[in-house]
DNA sequence: AGCGTATCATTCGTGTACAAACAAATTTGA
DNA sequence: TCAAATTTGTTTGTACACGAATGATACGCT
């Protein structure tokens, strides 16, 4: 049976390349570190989800921008940052205007409350931040971002 | 106003702890690299997504368990489980049977075509590994999976 | 034995995520 | 200039993910 075949594997090779242990894959792991991560988001901005966070912080780092294109900036395809547009379209927090020339495009910018909202989060986001990232050293800090960010871009 | 204060705060601090680059936190790297990842995976095993393959990589390691409890082992809450289990179910991947002594558990295990498609699959599960993590050089592979862990397990 | 509490599974509601198919408007290129 | 390709946004369908509420069962303690 494979089992014993495995085993075999197992202690032939050093490192193991049968031993699947789902708990040391990178991809599971991510989905913790995840995890993690949306619950502090949640437990110290509940007034709004990381993705519409993030589409209204970007809105406030660029100003006007089409839909598609905000999406782009914040990584999502179409489809998903429409709802999250809409949704934050149905509670005011930003604007939707046709484009002048363009007559495809929508674009978006904040409304007041939007900005206000924003600014007022700000601080809290960068708790969030931090939390997050409490159980590394400043040192450690820096080197997970760096390769953090060297996996995220490929 | 909270612009000129927090130039004040960007000139005093060498962290300039008021300049928010969405684009440089933790949680949103996170979702991009959680991103490249899913896409990686989707590439190699189009049978299962993440969350299916890693319920039936956990039954192959640990054999019959209940519902809840291989939750627990994969991270996902009851109600997300339980969605996971029916559509495995549902493709006769795994089995379903009440427990003997506690009627209100359920007892799952990998059905033969499950155990089949899982060991078939436990391989190019390794490459996707790989692949994510292609980006890193091996030592700086070894450091991002400590860190992550770390960071994952609060 | 009985009662309060905890566990297990299910259901509902909301919010991402992405593929695929589509319509409308614009841009490109022969 | 006019048809083809591309871009922009929309819709549909599937699949997580989690909070909250519910019902059934099991367990601990008195």
């Amino acid at each position: 049976m494979s089992g014993e075949q495995s085993k075999l594997r197992v202690l032939a090779g050093g490192k193991s390349a049968d031993a699947y242990d789902l708990s040391e894959q990178v991809g599971f792991i991510l989905r913790k570190a995840n995890q993690r991560h949306l619950s502090i988001f949640a437990s110290r901005i509940s007034d709004l989800t990381p993705p519409q966070f993030a589409a209204l912080a970007k809105l406030y780092e660029v100003g006007a921008t089409s839909q598609n294109q905000l999406g782009q900036l914040v990584a999502m395809d179409a489809a998903t940052i429409k709802g999250v547009i809409d949704r934050l379209k149905a509670r005011d927090l930003v604007v939707l205007e046709p484009h002048g020339r363009d007559r495809r495009r929508l674009v978006v910018s904040l409304s007041d409350d939007g900005k206000a909202l924003i600014e007022a989060l700000l601080p809290d986001a960068l708790d969030v931040s931090e939390e997050t990232l409490a159980p590394l050293t400043p040192r450690e800090t820096a080197t997970f971002l760096r390769l953090l960010t060297k996996l995220a871009e490929g």
